[in-house]
DNA sequence: AATGATAATGATTTTTATTATCATTTAGTA
DNA sequence: TACTAAATGATAATAAAAATCATTATCATT
């Protein structure tokens, strides 16, 4: 069921590119290949050292402007927690979430709220502004940083 | 009124650096009475370029110092958006609010929600995370930009 | 299969924001 | 006044991401 999902999402990303008139990689393939399987809020760089291995003909550049091509495609969003590098989280067939920031060990925990989620769409039209995207995050101490 | 406020975050300042065996300089005198009195979410270049005028003999490092400095004394706080410049906000007796950003002018809309503040609080405990701060920014269309 | 137009790649450089360095000056105090 | 250490200002260093560019690869057309 795994393998289902990165199916349609490497064809959505190949429906995508064919759409823009771009073209096929053997680069591309690895890249989208290597980005669905790692786990979440990767970077570009434990992307590119993960892609290696594969491919080590493989540049960086390469691997960044394939991560820049999948946010184009809204396969992937920019996660930026303060000074950190960017990381990209996969977005096919996942809802949209919200993060708790752990200050001491960095992780990241996915939630969501409907009613917060409701309760912004009202924030903004009661100042006649037009939501398109939101981020919300919460910086603290998880609970395993709390139990040592 | 304004100025009883100015001069509350000037005192401020001064106890805090006092508390930190810091020193009184000139320099941070007209720094810290320009960020007073400058808009909210400034840039440290735009705060530069103000300081400028009163004290030509101004360095950039300096005004970028001090502004890191009223963040340590809870004075000032960072605002990141995306990939702009860090702007700095001034904190003293301002209520917390969080923004709405417009994407097509870049204006910061501040806001604020008692229900979504509580709910948040809920969604930490609910994950037995401990949350200290928090940021919100909702992306979308400002009223002006909606109206041209 | 060969061609040609152009997108993609990989190595490298550039950009840009922020921090660090360091010689010199200055503030605070004894 | 003199001493100690913080602060300053000029500059360099850092680091992430984007841009550049010569070369290679893709793909529609023949
Ligand atoms: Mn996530
Ligand atoms: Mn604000
Ligand atoms: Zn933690
Ligand atoms: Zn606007």
């Amino acid at each position: 069921m795994d393998n289902i999902n990165k199916k349609e999402f490497k064809n959505t990303f190949i429906k995508c590119i064919e759409e823009k008139g771009l073209r096929h990689t053997k680069q591309r393939e690895v890249i989208v290949d290597a980005f669905f399987s790692a786990g979440r809020h990767i970077t570009s760089e434990e992307l590119f050292n993960i892609v290696k291995k594969k491919y080590p003909e493989i540049g960086y550049a390469t691997v960044q402007r394939n991560l820049n091509l999948l946010c184009k495609c809204c396969l992937a969003e920019e996660i930026k927690i303060g000074k950190q590098k960017t990381r990209y989280e996969q977005k096919y067939g996942n809802m949209h979430h919200d993060h708790l920031v752990c200050l001491k060990c960095g992780r990241l925990i996915e939630v969501n709220d409907d009613k917060i989620e409701k309760l912004q769409e009202k924030l903004a039209k009661k100042n006649n502004f037009t939501p398109i995207k939101h981020k919300l995050e919460i910086y603290g101490i998880c609970a395993d940083c709390k139990s040592k």
